[in-house]
This record gives structure tokens, sequence and C-alpha cells, in this order.
RNA sequence: GGACACCCAGUCAG
DNA sequence: CTGACTGGGTGTCC
């Protein structure tokens, strides 16, 4: 009924990071992922109850996105995705915003799999919004806001309609899944941690 | 350069309590108060330099402020206020957060005090924002937060209120100063003890 | 008015 | 290390 010790954490970690699966091994990301898993099983936190989680078909590649700001207008920014097929990557600036960290998430995920059929999870309503409901209006009223003002950071919104439009041309399925931000959702929690560590790195 | 023996320490306290200091005798609080300060000297704690402490005025009295809250939303919660006046106060309640306990301590320590000029310690900043900045504003804004959402502990908030007032309207001088908590600020210290064990008697 | 996110600060505890 | 109670602020959209 109860979870890891520190010991215990990095005796598995160490394990998980020298095992091969197939010819390929695990990553840092997905090392620790794991090893959260097991703690919070053990730990009784997450039931072994059927999660009410969408299933995702074999073949497609789970990405979670994150960003983070530290000192939100203005200050280093950060970003980070993690896939269940074992590949992450994150980066930072020194001067952003927190939709800006989050959108640039998403961008590198895409870059990242551009022939990959994916299902993205987001916690930023703003990002999933932006990129499957209000991209195809702003385009439609020339970049604007529904109350006539500038729609902001376009040339990143510019970016992500391109990637997206490219995939739908070329036929690459995409499906979005909104997850609240810090519940234990794996995935998504290890973005958090690598897109803060980012944003400290950009200080 | 070391402290006190748990049998020093006793035997100190004991002294403390028979001392007779013109007319009064010290309470058992402030004894433990005295014993604390004197083995936080001479553990070399604190320093001799001189402190750039707010030196108050003869006259008025200086009373710290504490709350605890063992498993904090809705349980056993203790409130405490300890004044350099000899006198000294607590009590709890079954089920409270850490919050309810600081905000009762204050008020408690107001009541007790209704005329006399006070020199208010709190190491809570969120009681001590709410008492000398935020309630203008949230009366203002008819008890919503910032956000828009309604501010918690309103009753205790409008209790506060009340208190603060009159005391204004009546001229008696009252002045604030936040104390980190658990830095052996004897005074601290002391209304940190007794509230929390309000807070196990309160189980 | 609503929603999500990013922080900052303090406290209470395990 | 973990978690909760509370507040302030900004970024963004509808």
């Amino acid at each position: 009924m109860s979870g890891l010790t520190e010991d215990q954490k990095s005796r598995l970690l160490e394990r998980f990071r020298s095992l091969s699966l197939g010819s390929a091994h695990l990553s840092a990301a997905h090392a620790r992922m794991l090893v959260a898993e097991v703690d919070a099983v053990l730990g009784g936190v997450v039931e072994p109850e059927p999660r009410a989680e969408p299933v995702v078909p074999d073949g497609v590649v789970t990405i979670a996105c994150d960003g983070s700001c530290l000192a939100n207008p203005d200050g280093p920014t950060g970003w980070a995705w993690v896939a269940t097929d074992g590949r992450s990557d994150s980066g930072g600036l020194a001067n952003g915003t927190n939709n800006i960290g989050e959108l640039l998430a998403l961008i590198n995920a895409l870059e990242a799999h551009p022939d990959t059929a994916l299902h993205l999870q987001l916690d930023s309503q703003y990002v999933l919004n932006s990129a499957t409901k209000w991209i195809p209006g702003w385009k439609r009223k020339g970049w604007k806001t529904a109350s006539g003002k500038p729609v902001a950071n376009v040339d990143l919104m510019r970016r992500l309609d391109e990637l997206l439009r490219a995939r739908e041309e070329a036929g690459i399925p995409t499906t979005w899944e909104w997850v609240r931000g810090h519940n234990q959702h794996a995935l998504n929690e290890e973005a958090d941690r690598l897109a803060g560590e980012a944003a400290r790195l950009a200080r």
C-alpha cells in the first residue's frame, strides 16, 4: 500500500535506462515517467479500475505537450513534448509568455512527427481551441479576433495552421484530447517537468 | 556555543515561574518563551548583533498570533495569541483549515484587547494582507476575489473588518509586522506551540 | 461574464 | 519528497 523510497526510485530508474526493448532503449524521460507510474501504483494512488480514457488505435503515437513561463509576461519560457514512441524534446527562450510556450510545444511536436498519426494531449484550451476551432475563422476575417483586435502570436498561429493543413492534405490522422494540468497524468507531468527545466535553463 | 539541556530548561522554567516582577508573576506562556530565548542565545542561534526590529513604543502591547491545523482541509484546528502584557489565550475547533486558525488567532487577540494600542505579529501573509490591504477592495467588489470568485472565510473576514474599523474609529493605534514562521521568534514560537496544543485538544 | 493556462507569495501539515 | 488552504498578477480566447 506504500510507494517507493527515493533509493528504490533511483535504482529502478537506472534499471529502466539499461533495459532493451526490441532494438531501442528507454529515453530518460520515459524512464522517469515509468518510475512515477510504478510509484503511483504501489502507493495506491491510481486504482486498477478501467480508466475512461480514449482508446488510441495501434500505430498512433500519443504526445503530451506543455509550456512553462517563469514570471509570465516576458519571462524565461520553456516548451516540451513527450511521446509514447520514446521520443521527447524541449527548448526555451529568454523572453516569452505562457501561451507562447504552449504553442511552441505543439508546433515542435508536429514538426518532429510529420508522417505519423498522432493523438495530441494538451492542457491549454487556448492552444487546443486555436488548432481545432478558431484558426479557420481567424483566417476568414484576416487574423482578427472576435472583438476585432489582431490575433496574438500570429506568426506561431500561421505556422501551426501550415503544419495542420499539410497533415490534412497528406491524410495523416490527428486526434486531440484536453487533459487538465497537474492531474497525475504521466505523459503530461513529464512534459511539464521538461518544460519547466527548459525555462529555467533559458534564464 | 551550545544550548540548554532539557534538565536546565525545566529548572529555568521553574525559576522563572516563581519570580516576582513588581507585583505580577510570569505566566506559564511567557516563562516558556523566556526559556526558549535563553536556549536560542546560548545555542548561538541568535546573534547578539543589533536587530533590525521595529521599535515598539512604551505602552504598546505586542501580540503574536498563530494558527494550526492537523490534516489541513477539515481537520482539528487551533488558534493562539501571546502578548507582551503577560496575557495569552488559545482555542480550537474540530474542523477547520490552516487559514481559519490563523484568522481566529487575530480575531481573538483583537477582541481581548479592545482598548489597547497593539503591535501585531503574524506569520500568515494571507491574514496580514487581508487585514491591511485586501478587505477594502473586497468590500467594494462585493466580497469577490480578483479572479471573480467569492472570498473565502467571509464571515471571519467581516468580523475582522468590524473589529479593525472599531479600533480605527476609536483612534486606537494598530501596527503590523510579518514574521517568518519557525524563525526562533520567541513570541511567535510560543503562539505556535499553544495553537498546536489547542488543535490536538480539539481532536 | 466565462474558460483554460502560466507563475509569485505565505502558511498549514504528512 | 508529497498534499491542501489562500491571495495577488498576466497571457489569451469566446
